[in-house]
DNA sequence: CTACATTGTGAACACCGCATACATTCGAAG
DNA sequence: CTTCGAATGTATGCGGTGTTCACAATGTAG
């Protein structure tokens, strides 16, 4: 009756693939495995070879985001000029695109309810991605264009305010007045705020 | 044997109470409202007979932790100095300090979720806290120790990066050396951006 | 070819939110 | 005070969920 075999061959991308597919239409909290199952055609067991826990499967996803995210962080940076205004504001709008564009999943990405274990493999993938950002304003302090300070406690501001918006901005809370030159007037704070004496 | 009468007489308040301590202690997955009208010592239909939905429920609790936060906000500036980098410091205390003893409350107020008609008592409790933020930065404009400009494009970058750190520290994203200072940081950066030229 | 590990199945369990029909209590109008 | 409707709580049931278990089918290494 199945033209399926009875080993589908790659479960586990699949379930991630339609998860995600899911994540972004729906939201997160409408998220179920056996419905998961079933669209693929499968015994709502099956998954549980593959994620131990529904959890396990949402820290999955959250993992494959922080990669994306570095990639598209470190895209934007490939194609701009080399002072530092240019470069923040590529950064600022990957990340801020990639949060509007996935919103549920960086939602997931910061969430703070993670199984112990997957928690250590997150942090290192967010890690790897916020190396590029302190990559970005050590570089503009080389440059003269940062003001002095340690890379990490220059960068925690400029990170801090980049999230801040896009959260607020995903959330819906923002009026219209302010989401029009939003970001804009943020990346601008930024650049105030970097501003050497 | 029951020595509770037939009627609970304030179920409403108290599966209010009940819901925001599971909420603290085990987050907003894990509360059912099941569970919540078996401590309470009720039948499982009876919290629907106050809240129609578990969203509704939520909802309300999101409210009442708007009203909370603009509460403490102003709490925060009623003892406080004049000058603008005083104010700033305590609101932005109140804040941080806020949203990391009500983590999963702030989660819930700030997220996407809301039915449609509790959105619009929503925001409305939002605005009437952000009014609060935009009066700090118009004060501050009007002693001259603010930059001049549409007190809305000014006030989006501050909030967006107090709320941002917020997010941050409680996702447990944070390196502890970021940690440690990062408040102080995150201040620091917002009166250097806003003071005029 | 045989043994073992991997992957999918089927049934079961204990929950959950929600709806419906019914019971009890309260409060106001007559 | 009685009556009668509204508010509140109960009992039960439905369809859904995540997770676990024993078992079956398939892949793979020796």
């Amino acid at each position: 009756m199945k033209n399926r075999p009875y080993h589908h061959g790659d479960l586990a991308t699949e379930l991630l693939a339609r998860a995600e597919q899911t994540l972004r239409e729906k939201g997160a909290a409408a998220l179920s495995l056996r419905e998961l199952a079933r669209e693929i055609g499968v015994s709502p067991a099956a998954p549980s070879r593959h994620f131990k826990s529904k959890q396990a499967l949402l820290d999955a996803l959250a993992l494959g985001g922080f990669e994306r995210l570095a990639e598209a962080t470190a895209a934007s940076q490939r194609e701009v000029g080399e002072s530092f205004a240019e470069r923040l504001d590529a950064a600022a709008r990957a990340y801020v695109g990639f949060t509007l564009a996935n919103a549920a999943l960086v939602d997931l990405m910061f969430s703070v309810k993670h199984s112990p274990e997957a928690s250590e493999a997150l942090r290192a993938a967010a890690g790897r991605w916020s190396e590029q950002l302190f990559e970005l304003i050590g570089a503009g302090q080389r440059r003269g264009e940062v003001r002095e300070g340690a890379p990490e406690r220059v960068t925690l501001p400029v990170f801090a305010a980049l999230h801040g918006y896009a959260g607020l901005a995903v959330s819906g809370m923002l009026p219209a007045e302010m989401a029009e030159h939003g970001l804009d007037d943020v990346i601008a704070s930024i650049l105030r705020q970097c501003r050497p004496e």
